[in-house]
DNA sequence: TATGAATGAGAGTTCATTCAT
DNA sequence: TATGAATGAACTCTCATTCAT
């Protein structure tokens, strides 16, 4: 299939890392992939245009990760503590770039792209919510689609403020971690706790 | 005094939130702050290194407008809801400032610099619970410092969500405005809810 | 091929003798050389770079000369009077362009690539009085590469004298070159003088 | 007496020989000098114009050194050896002022003040070549100043092949200093050599 | 005399984009 | 499709110079 643009968002990820997508100039793009500095305009218009891609790619990733990490058989206050883990452990691998699809996103106008980007996520947290209200481990009162969104956001912006905005040692960030954990399940109104 | 700086500061969030950071020159700045073009370099290295000044005002606008929403003689209850009808209105109002502050600096090496921003912040979301822990009315288990921090996580982003990622109506944010509120009285174990 | 490379050596030759080192702008060449500006960053990184490749133009067109100067079947004699002649002359032909060379040279950190540059004009001085003193007609003590320079820096800086730092008559040249010739002679112990 | 101007003179020696003067800044000097930036045009008109004074500086340096190694009740043969022992010394201690001063002179029309500057060194060895002549250790034949001029051009070329154009080990300068010995006791017929 | 913040012209340099091969 | 040398517009940044203090 189409190996050269394959090659450039390898590239471009592996640019955008190490230097910023600032300082990323299209000549490294296509240095990085092999290619002749002509052929990446047969498939972007300009290194923006790759951010898109780049995320797509990223999101799926992460949502397969988190899947991995949950048993289908485990009860939702486990799943919930594993969605917290696998949501921070990404963030620490991952954070550069997920910073980058931010700016890269931000700097233009494609950022309302992020709704349609996280959709899938939304929808699977969503799912989760489902099963454990219907199940009644989770209060009656709360919304789903809203609280996934919510939800999903309060352990971002966690994992965030953990990774990419202090420098903070591993301990804290485990005691970060389990204030989540507990904040959330008060939140969800988990029986049980 | 340090007037020329004021004036680079003011003039760079203009014309950022006008055309980008992106698609800023620094000769754009500097005619809107009605100095040299050399001046500029005296004051800051480039448009990045703006950025943090930028922050700074910012958080402090924010923290201002909050405050000012706030009664005294307010039930804590009471006080967390303005907290939040004063994140969502600022996030509404700002919300390209936020975009290109995040997208700034994480474009550059300044974007660990985010916590000392909010650090004043988060001090006073951790007084807020503080005094609300003391008197008894929400759960005593939590960490204030840690809980301060990932609650203002929680409101932030789900403000973000609502104006900066999504175009979704006036209504649909009122009910994830409630959301979010029903969401963190729960987490917080307010009583009386 | 290195068509490019060429004409901007041309140029740089070209300005450098009109308006000095100093004065001269990479446009001035470009313009000359008839390129794009952003080519002759292709081929050199700053005008200084294009110094080297001057003096090797330069020494060459000297070394040619010389060679032009010289009939096979001349006595040792005879050809070192040649060869005084020669660098005179051509000192005298391209002074401003050996005044930019050692100036160009000076102010940068190429200065050391000026051995390698007079290494073939060295060589072939060396091999001339290697076939003089084989023929037994220079004293024997002499080491002939190093006496090679030596004689090279001496020719040369009555040459500089004569017509870079001063400004003397031809007739003063010419006595200046008879005492040079005269002084070289005994020096190399020529017999017969 | 001036005291500001002897600031900037021995600023400029110091920056001068530590960054080139193409790279050097008026800010560079009176930082250096501990000045203000609009002293510095008090005293002098550009950067170029402080040349002229560090050279006559130098050079009276330099012929004081040389005075001072030698001895009077020696022979000829001996000062000639001393002069070029100083002339190599003083060389590589200061070499790339003068560089840096033949360099600084060249790059504006202040070249031909060379010829002033080294008056008083001309002066100097020919009245030693006078004695020598008087006293009948050196050929009739030559001409004392054009002499003069021939044979420090020749120490000093060879000077500056030992340590401005190239880098070679100890052992090879000094051969080089004893090859140039020899060359100039032939070229000056001295008796008994 | 001395200062040094402010100036702004203009140089160097970059780099997205093109196009003949 | 693929190339990569060449382009040149347009940017950043420098730094000599000024002038109110």
């Amino acid at each position: 299939m189409d190996n050269k643009k394959e090659l450039i968002i390898q590239s471009a990820i592996n640019v955008f890392r190490e230097k910023g997508i600032e300082k990323t100039k299209i000549s490294d793009i296509v240095k990085g992939a092999g290619i002749a500095q002509g052929t990446f305009y047969l498939y972007f218009s300009s290194k923006f245009a790759v951010m898109p891609s780049i995320a797509e790619v990223m999101v799926e990733r992460m949502l397969d990760e988190i899947r991995d990490n949950l048993k289908d058989d485990s009860t939702f206050a486990e799943k919930l503590e594993k969605v917290i883990e696998a949501v921070f452990q990404i963030t620490s691998e991952y954070r550069e770039i997920f910073a980058l699809i931010y700016s890269g996103l931000a700097a233009t106008e494609y950022l309302k792209e992020w709704e349609t980007i996280y959709a899938p996520y939304y929808a699977w947290m969503s799912e989760l919510l489902t099963q454990a209200k219907d199940a009644g481990v989770i209060r009656k009162s709360l919304h789903v689609m809203r609280t996934a969104e919510v939800l999903i956001g309060l352990i971002e912006s966690a994992a965030d403020q953990s990774y990419l905005y202090s420098q903070v040692d591993t301990n804290t960030i485990e005691l970060k971690k389990k204030e989540v954990l507990e904040f959330a399940r008060y939140a969800l109104g988990l029986k049980g706790t």
